[in-house]
RNA sequence: GGGUAGAUGCCCGAGUGGCUAAAGGGGAUGGACUGUAAAUCCAUUGGCUAACGCCUACGGUGGUUCGAAUCCACCUCUGCCCA
């Protein structure tokens, strides 16, 4: 039995940042076993952004071992939470939701969680947070502010650098760890999960179990993973992430895209690959940097879709970029039969916002119909069925004239 | 409640009456070079127009002026100081 809370320990380890506390998490797992019950690993999400990306997968790729470690995944939807608007992670205050937004979003979340998760019944539970937090009176939620130091939520990272700058702080926001970490105490969760952004409000769940006479969970923190930037954390709002429901072809093109000093990080992350192997594939002494991305490339995809469409995906891209070939299959667009202004033909088929921009990508000597450079923005164009009309290297469309 | 500083384009940030679609930087995009990596170089970065040009834009609303991001009034929001 030691032996295997030996080897327990040491998958749930791996990629973390920290685990507050590793003798416990171990000595936990010890007791649940022998009580014959599962641990709960707590995981909280946030309802204003619904798309998941590679950045949260991280996460629940942890939760996901521990799953198939035979624990029980607690995923908390912040329907409650959201209505305060939540600050994590960003530096400024988010808009406070509406009931129906939140539901939706929480929906989308759990398809979207399902490609990492195992979403059967007896591996999951789901909560929403309005379910206890809604019922606190005025006089609970003092209770629960004592329990907290002004000093102690200023040391909060993101709070300390907004404070610092001069940037607004509203006080609800004070609420939101102690709302987070109450609700560690409502599930009593035996583990939370979350990014390294979140230590401060897993901790204070810790707190409050204590207060209110619980084991305190043990709380494990996921680095936050860079975005295809290599710089700023993955974000939607940032554009420089990987969504799980993008093309395999885009997933693929934006791994490919990602610096190179990136990649051991991604491998950690995102894949099983065990260290080791992770070295020689870094090591450009040993692995070509771009044959190890395309590794990494496919074996993403592959975990979102399958591996024929990894192989293909990768087939493409070199036919695209390497050979400079055109893509196998790209929009169709119906157009009429007249003659239309280049500037113009690229805006009817959406591969520029704007007419001016579209004029701006030809003078640029970014725009080819047919592989033929477009030289003047004024030039007419007769549309034919099947022609190819192309912005940059990546932005295609086939005419269908109508 | 009093005082004071501020709100500019995707972001940061200059600009104190016309020469301002608004310096500079970042980011982004296109091009060269590559491995759609990094680094570097060039270019572009409000909309409409074939073009001349026109329109929209400097927190909001009004006003002064031939002319306002720039001056005035009121309003909204924010920082800081005092209470």
């Amino acid at each position: 039995m030691t032996v295997e809370v030996a080897q327990q320990m040491e998958i749930l380890k791996r990629g973390t940042v920290e685990v507050y506390r590793e003798d416990e998490l171990a000595q936990r797992i010890v007791e649940a076993r022998k009580a014959g019950r599962p641990l709960r690993a707590k995981l909280g999400m946030d309802p204003t952004a619904p798309d998941i990306h590679l950045g949260h997968t991280v996460v629940l790729r942890k939760l996901r071992q521990f799953q198939d470690l035979g624990h029980k995944a607690v995923l908390i939807i912040g329907d409650y939470t959201a209505r305060i608007g939540d600050p994590t992670g960003q530096n400024t205050t988010r808009p406070m939701l509406s009931p129906e937004q939140i539901k939706a979003n929480a929906e989308t979340y759990f398809q979207q969680a399902g490609k990492i998760l195992d979403m059967s019944p007896d591996k999951v539970e789901v909560r929403f947070n309005s379910e206890w937090l809604a019922d606190l009176k005025l006089a609970d939620i003092i209770k629960l502010t004592a329990s907290m130091t002004v000093a102690r939520m200023l040391e909060r990272d993101t709070f300390e650098i907004r404070y610092k700058k001069g940037d607004p702080i509203g006080i609800h926001e004070f609420l939101y760890p102690l709302m987070q970490g109450y609700d560690s105490v409502a599930i009593q969760s035996d583990v939370e999960l979350g990014g390294t952004d979140q230590t401060f409000n897993n901790l204070v769940g810790r707190d409050l179990q204590r207060i209110a006479g619980q084991p305190a969970q043990i709380v494990i923190t996921m680095p936050i993973l860079v975005g295809l930037d290599g710089v700023q954390k993955m974000s939607k709002s940032k554009g420089n992430y990987i969504g799980v429901t993008d093309s395999p072809a885009d997933m693929f093109g934006k791994t490919m895209s990602i610096p190179d000093s990136l990649m051991e990080n991604y491998f950690t992350l995102l894949t099983d690959v065990p260290a080791d192997k992770i070295k020689e594939l870094t090591n450009p002494g040993k692995t070509h940097p771009k044959q190890a991305k395309v590794l990494l490339a496919k074996m993403i995809v592959e975990q979102f879709y399958d591996k024929q469409a990894a192989e293909d995906a990768a087939a493409g891209f070199e036919k695209v970029f390497a050979q400079n070939q055109l893509p196998d299959d790209m929009p169709e667009v119906t157009i009429g039969a007249e003659p239309v202004m280049a500037s113009k033909l690229l805006l009817h088929c959406k591969l520029v916002d704007s007419g001016g921009e579209g004029k701006r990508m030809i003078q640029q000597g970014g725009v080819k119909v047919n592989e033929a450079k477009v030289a003047d923005p004024s030039e007419m164009i007769t549309p034919v069925n099947g022609m190819i009309v192309q912005v940059g290297k990546r932005k295609f469309a086939k005419l269908k004239v109508q």
